[in-house]
DNA sequence: TACAATTACGACTTTATAAGTCGTATTTTG
DNA sequence: CAAAATACGACTTATAAAGTCGTAATTGTA
């Protein structure tokens, strides 16, 4: 409930992580430094990788580094690349089908908690994470 | 991910229906008005009754009433009543073990993110829900 | 005082989602 | 070409949320 999900709990300790070092990553390395998973670092990792947050680089002497500034990444986008879009309820951005549809009284307010709620995410930067 | 619980989302429709009757609602009124399945909305009345956020009546011709004001009902304790703390984190309030403890480079900033997220949750009350 | 309507509450089952694993392909260095 | 790394999809397992069921307690009213 309101959980942020362990993958991106994971997310973060990479980031932070190679925000630290200077030369490239392995993901068996840090998976193995943080006690994480090797395949869901991994994954986690190529999802960054393909956002843009971090750099990949294949092959034997590869890795990821981080290739944006730390203010330049934000919990929201982070979030949102590991879990998907945020949707604080089903219903908002109509996933899943609503048996109040209809007579449902909360729908507008919450679309408004969640659009408050993304910026909130939007205003914690790598940078606070860091601290 | 970041999900408000069905749960959660009964009882603020629950609350909003309530604010807008002047007199005591059934449970089953309620929970037959929205499609919710009556036992569960049986069980978020109860609990809201016991933190006394609405007043219950039993017996025949029983039912509820709110007792607060609305600007007196935010988010959080909704929430909290419901579901129990909040925790992004399992890390955070000690529930989890936690493979990365001692290595961890995360858990004091996120300690810091959930008190915010608490924070702006405190600051939605049921009026800005009922707008 | 018996009955109907309601709240109260704990135990259980089902369903959905998150977390983790496995197998295989691709890329690059030496 | 072998070794070390990333890439990626399919599958299994674990956990938590959602829903159901059974029974007890309370109260108004015929």
């Amino acid at each position: 409930m309101l959980k942020i999900s362990r993958k991106v709990e994971y997310g973060i300790i990479a980031l932070k992580y190679l925000h630290s070092q200077d030369s490239l990553c392995k993901s068996k390395e840090i998976s193995k430094k943080f006690g994480i998973p090797t395949e869901i670092m991994a994954k986690i990792l190529q999802g960054l990788a393909k956002a843009r947050f971090i750099q990949s680089i294949q092959g034997a002497k590869g890795g990821y580094k981080l290739v944006r500034s730390p203010a330049e990444i934000n919990m929201k986008d982070v979030i949102e690349v590991i879990d998907g879009p945020i949707q604080i309820v089903d219903c908002v951005l109509g996933k899943r089908h609503c048996p109040q549809a209809g007579v449902c009284n909360i729908q507008g307010p919450l679309a408004n908690v969640q659009e408050k709620l993304c910026e909130f995410f939007s205003d914690i930067t790598l940078v606070d994470l860091v601290k």
